[in-house]
DNA sequence: GACTCAACCTGTAGTTAAGC
DNA sequence: GCTTAACTACAGGTTGAGTC
């Protein structure tokens, strides 16, 4: 069977099953340069092409979609005539928005998605927080008020879940709002049927959570940068400058200046993943060349951290700090081949203040 | 202010190795 | 040969820093 007739078959049968493929389209930025995240735009976009309906009641349904969909591509190649990476991927995405634009159904799909389906999607994405910091500093002090240097990989921990739970709430939250919103409005204004609803309703979720998933990956990032300026800083440990023009091939967090003048990196990441072959490319005599003696990787999920990551990195003066009762630690501190190359998190700090005083 | 670009992470699919 | 575990690489929207 050809593939054309397998996905005809699957189509699912609704007016309004291009409420998901509009989405999509408005919010693709490698394909189509993610025009949907600008709400102004997309309100203009909206009430022009119902301006234009109300304003030709007389013309046939052919020209005022010929007139929609012209008005529609001057307000895109205007609005980013400037931008010049972009322009390629706006124009892909006016053709293809084209030959989906037929009918005034198509057009009516449309407006719904750009009022109903981004907007809302947009408002709720920027109501969940970037950044863990808000749920997490206070007890992350009170932490370490505490348990001083042992209640470091707890903190580091705890920054974590918290974070993670407090923003996850926070997700729930939005999503039921704008969930129920929707829902109303298409009971009340649009009286759509309940399958069609369930189409359009499902395509507001799968996009929304597509979105909010993306978000929680950069946050959980950023956050983390965050725990290790917020550690040097609670035991008063001096950040030094990175070496000017020093790129490294891994993002290295904060600089540590050790006594002898040279530099130690730290790097705080959740996972390494694949991204330790950028690192492994990088030769340690390039850390020479810019006087950096170490760079110290705080990792707290390390169950994706193999023999070969360890010996890899720890030939090019990396060194691992892992939380104190991780298995992997365990397997290396007991291991010739690899324990230079890890240490307990809770000596973190005092390690770097012996290299420090 | 608008734009560009690199880094962020994680679920998943593909590949290879180990164990039976 | 089959199953399972371990490892590797990718996708892709969001973010923040840098540039104009």
């Amino acid at each position: 069977m050809k593939t054309n007739d397998t996905l005809e078959k699957l189509k699912i049968k609704s007016k309004w099953e291009n409420v998901y493929w509009f989405s999509r389209m408005l919010i693709s930025n490698d394909k189509y340069g993610s025009i949907g995240k600008d709400n102004s735009l997309l309100a203009v976009i909206a009430s022009s092409l119902r301006i234009i309906e109300s304003e030709n009641k007389s013309s046939s349904s052919n020209d005022i979609i010929a007139l929609q969909k012209m008005a529609l591509k001057n307000l895109l190649l205007n609005r980013f005539k400037k931008a010049k990476s972009r322009l390629d991927r706006i124009q892909r995405l006016i053709r293809d928005l084209e030959s989906e634009l037929i009918t005034p159904d198509d057009i009516n799909t449309f407006i719904l998605t750009c009022e109903s389906i981004m907007i809302p999607i947009n408002q709720a994405i920027e109501n969940i927080p970037s950044n863990d910091k808000d749920f997490t500093l206070s007890i992350a002090t009170s932490y370490l008020d505490i348990q001083g240097e042992n209640g470091l990989a707890t903190v580091i921990n705890i920054w974590d879940d918290l974070g993670v739970k407090g923003c996850l709430t926070v997700e729930r939250n939005e999503i039921i709002r704008a969930f129920s919103a929707l829902r109303l409005l298409l009971s009340n204004d649009y009286k759509i049927e309940d399958f069609d609803k369930d189409v359009i309703l499902t395509s507001f979720v799968q996009e929304f959570e597509r979105r909010a998933a993306q978000k929680r990956k950069s946050r959980a990032g950023s956050s983390l940068e965050d725990v290790t300026t917020f550690i040097l800083d609670y035991f008063k440990i001096k950040s030094a400058k990175a070496p000017a023009h020093f790129q490294a091939d891994i993002e290295i967090d904060n600089w540590v200046k050790s006594k002898d003048g040279w530099l130690i990196g730290i790097s705080c990441k959740r996972t390494l993943r694949e991204r330790w072959k950028q690192v492994s490319s990088a030769e340690s005599g390039i850390l020479s060349k810019f006087k950096i003696k170490n760079v110290y990787h705080i990792l707290t999920f390390d169950e994706d951290l193999s023999d070969d990551k360890i010996t890899l990195l720890g030939n090019h003066r990396h060194i691992f700090y892992l939380p104190d009762n991780s298995r992997i630690l365990n397997h290396a501190v007991n291991h010739i081949g690899l324990k230079e190359y890890v240490r307990p998190m809770s000596l973190f700090i005092e390690d770097l203040r012996k290299e420090t005083n």
